[in-house]
DNA sequence: AACTTCATTAACCATTTGGTTAAACTATTT
DNA sequence: AAATAGTTTAACCAAATGGTTAATGAAGTT
């Protein structure tokens, strides 16, 4: 091999690097540790990133990549609100099964550092609400849902579905559940929450 | 003064503390920029506080208790179910515009060590659910509200209460509002989330 | 006033950590 | 096979960082 990058190793390492940084954070995570779990020496880290910021940007942005169609799914097709609300609610429920610190990871990180979304707004594949609010709207008038506002009912959806992942530890610990019970708490939400915002906005 | 630590000192050393760990979390804070921000030298830390490690844990400690009221608040009282959640959703919005950082804090620090509510879970004052449980099945029963598990509504309570607050700058690009128009948004929560909650619940 | 005790500081220390470098290795080109 | 160019490693480095220490200050006790 030549002229090119070994894509091997740049996948060896954006994996590793995955790994411990959506398990410890920027701040916590080692370089060393890095190099360690992909079984190479550190300076290739810095061979293939150059620096920790640029590997753990790659990584931010790697995943929210994997995030964003979740979100984008519920805004943008054309089915009703009740089946967007429904679809959402379980394929990202699924989702979060197999890729479970992504949320957590997002959010830490932006809480640390709010401009970093700057970089990612740009993106064609960042969430857009227009389609959104102008479905929510229309389906107000005909008074197929009560009134509410697309930004709000968007902002419940994200909290009822998200949240009992990113607050997992402490709502495992209130609801004195071990893992075994939270997660059927958890699975049990796929029609709960979509019930639950159905029930609030369909108008009877 | 004597035979007792200047108890201000210890004071300011507290407040540094919160205001640096809570910004940048355990990992990303120096001891430097905590002494730095009480005005004091390094070296006092460690005198009162012995360690990083135990100086984190003080400001955790003190952060929870301030949380925990206002969570048992929702679990202990005696009114109605839907008395509880318009007081609870507008006693939570007020609290979080005192002590913005607190929640992202906790679930972000408790992600990183989940052990750690294992300390927390003893202490007298952390919400305990039972009575809330009776209640949400007494009013089940009496078809008061539709039926739900309590563990289910206080998540769906917590969610749509906290998860705008945690996952601000996530929310504030979807919706693309800037920081004046996002705290409209949230402010507005304070009847709309109740409203959501209890539209879904009560029986017709 | 001498003594004792806690509070505070400046200087110091050992370790960790992100990052670099020069050499060795491997594969491709000529 | 010699030259060339990308890849990988071991060793190294400077800065940052949590923590310590020995000396000084200040206040109460005798």
């Amino acid at each position: 091999m030549k002229k090119k990058k070994d894509e091997n190793t740049e996948v060896q390492i954006l994996e590793a690097a995955k790994t411990i940084f959506q398990s410890k954070g920027m701040d916590g995570a080692r370089m060393q540790e890095i190099a360690d779990e992909a079984g190479i020496n550190k300076a290739m880290l810095h061979y293939y990133f150059r620096n920790k910021q640029l590997l753990f940007e790659a990584v931010f942005k790697n995943a929210f990549l994997l995030l964003a169609p979740q979100l984008s799914a519920v805004l943008n097709d054309n089915s009703s609100i009740e089946v967007k609300v429904r679809n959402f609610t379980s394929n990202y429920i699924s989702f979060i099964l197999v890729h479970p610190y992504i949320p957590s990871f997002i959010i830490q990180e932006l809480n640390r550092n709010p401009d970093f979304i700057l970089k990612l707004k740009d993106n064609p594949n960042f969430p857009n609400l227009e389609k959104f609010k102008k479905q929510v709207e229309e389906e107000v008038q005909q008074g197929l849902i009560k009134p509410i506002s697309a930004e709000q009912l968007f902002i419940n959806i994200m909290a009822l579905n998200v949240f009992p992942f990113v607050a997992k530890p402490l709502l495992k610990a209130i609801t004195a559940t071990n893992d075994e019970q939270y997660q059927k708490l958890v699975e049990a939400r796929t029609t709960e929450v979509a019930d639950f915002i159905i029930n609030s906005i369909k108008t009877i």
